[in-house]
DNA sequence: TATCCGTGGTC
DNA sequence: TGACCAAGGAT
């Protein structure tokens, strides 16, 4: 395999170079030196990127190793107090399990993660990649890491034209035939690198591509053409109402579900979420308790699966109900969805 | 296996 | 404004 060696030895070579500095990761330099990535840190760090951008996701890293700089003490903390502080990052099932995973470490492995790709896989919220990440990361086995990074970048590289999803295990095994014992997390992370900064989804930097002497789409003159995909079905809209009930400086909030959207988080009170707009006789009847509800107007959100115009009406001093009552400085504990809302309403009330 | 699950940035 | 996208996992 001299041609895949040459390609693995020009994205090492790349990578030594210019790797990205990230908060979680330790640089080449320190990792020939023999410093080791941290089991905890790249487990952290790899569950808050799953379909989060680093900008996102790094103050909220930087925030949890400060609070909680071992896995046995983020398995110490509150529920609650947990939900709070991921609260903006989304997908919230996620905290959860990091949750639920910390604990399990901590409490079954005497607070050592397992060093295999199998012991990581039947952790909480570690799935086929996380578990491969942080086994190659952390551990130095040669695990296959495969991400959306590295499903791109082999399907350029090989011009693979069967579309996403249905090529996914074509790409990963590509990606596999590239995996060597030689550096298996530095490779791992050099793969996602150039996905990231080089051969990015729109306007990839062919002319600053290490690897481009072997990319079958640079060769065929469309590179930004693959993956191909199938296209996805549009996102409909629902509507639905936010209610805002203040008594002095307290808000009243709700502890929603456990599970399903925005679960376990705290949340304003709303109406149910429906195909067809609220009027105004429908939004007040739609509210948690009989108040005098003013009308706020209304925010926009997005969530994966659906739009939502969300109505926001206020009122004030009402006694019934059971609320969690949270002050105003608490709102920062909310997901954005309500926090655009509550924001919505300090403009206009 | 297809669907559900957030958010913010970019073009 | 809207569509796409980001270091996916659970059910």
């Amino acid at each position: 395999m001299k041609n895949r060696d040459a390609l693995r030895s020009a994205l090492l070579a790349w990578y030594d170079r210019q790797a990205r500095a990230l908060a979680w990761r330790v640089s080449p330099a320190d990792r020939r030196a023999g410093v080791r990535a941290d089991p905890y840190r790249v487990w952290l760090s790899e569950v808050m990127l799953q379909q989060t951008t680093v900008p996102h996701a790094t103050p909220y890293f930087l925030s949890f190793t400060q609070r909680w700089p071992t896995v046995s003490d983020l398995a110490a903390v509150d529920d609650g107090d947990l939900m709070a502080a991921w609260a903006g990052l989304g997908y919230y099932a996620r905290a959860r399990n990091l949750l639920a995973c910390a604990r399990a470490v901590a409490g079954l492995h005497d607070g050592v993660f397992p060093d295999t790709e199998e012991g990581l896989r039947a952790l909480p919220g570690v799935g086929a990649y996380t578990a491969a990440a942080v086994a190659a990361i952390a551990f130095d086995r040669p695990a296959n890491v495969v991400d959306g990074n590295v499903e791109r970048v082999m399907s350029r590289l090989f011009a693979v034209e069967t579309p996403l999803p249905d090529a996914k295990p074509e790409l990963k095994a590509l990606a596999g035939g590239l995996v060597t014992d030689d550096r298996p997390g530095d490779w791992a992370q050099a793969l996602m690198d150039l996905g990231a900064t080089v051969c990015k989804p729109k306007g990839p930097l062919c002319d600053r591509c290490p690897v481009s002497a072997w990319c079958a789409a640079f060769k065929g003159g469309a590179p930004e053409t693959y993956p191909r995909k199938t296209r996805k079905a549009d996102r409909p809209r629902r509507h639905g109402v936010a209610y805002i009930l203040t008594r002095g400086d307290a808000v009243a909030l709700v502890r929603r579900p456990p599970k399903g959207l925005l679960g376990g988080m705290l949340g304003l009170p709303t109406s149910a979420w429906r195909a067809s707009p609220y009027d105004d006789a429908e939004a007040v009847a739609a509210a948690p308790v009989a108040a005098s509800w003013r009308d706020l107007g209304a925010v926009e959100h997005v969530f994966t699966h659906f739009s939502l115009t969300l109505r926001v009406f206020a009122a004030e001093g009402a006694n019934a109900g059971d609320f969690v009552w949270t002050p105003r400085e608490g709102l920062g504990a909310l997901p954005s969805v309500f926090l655009k809302a509550a924001r919505a309403a300090e403009r206009l009330i």
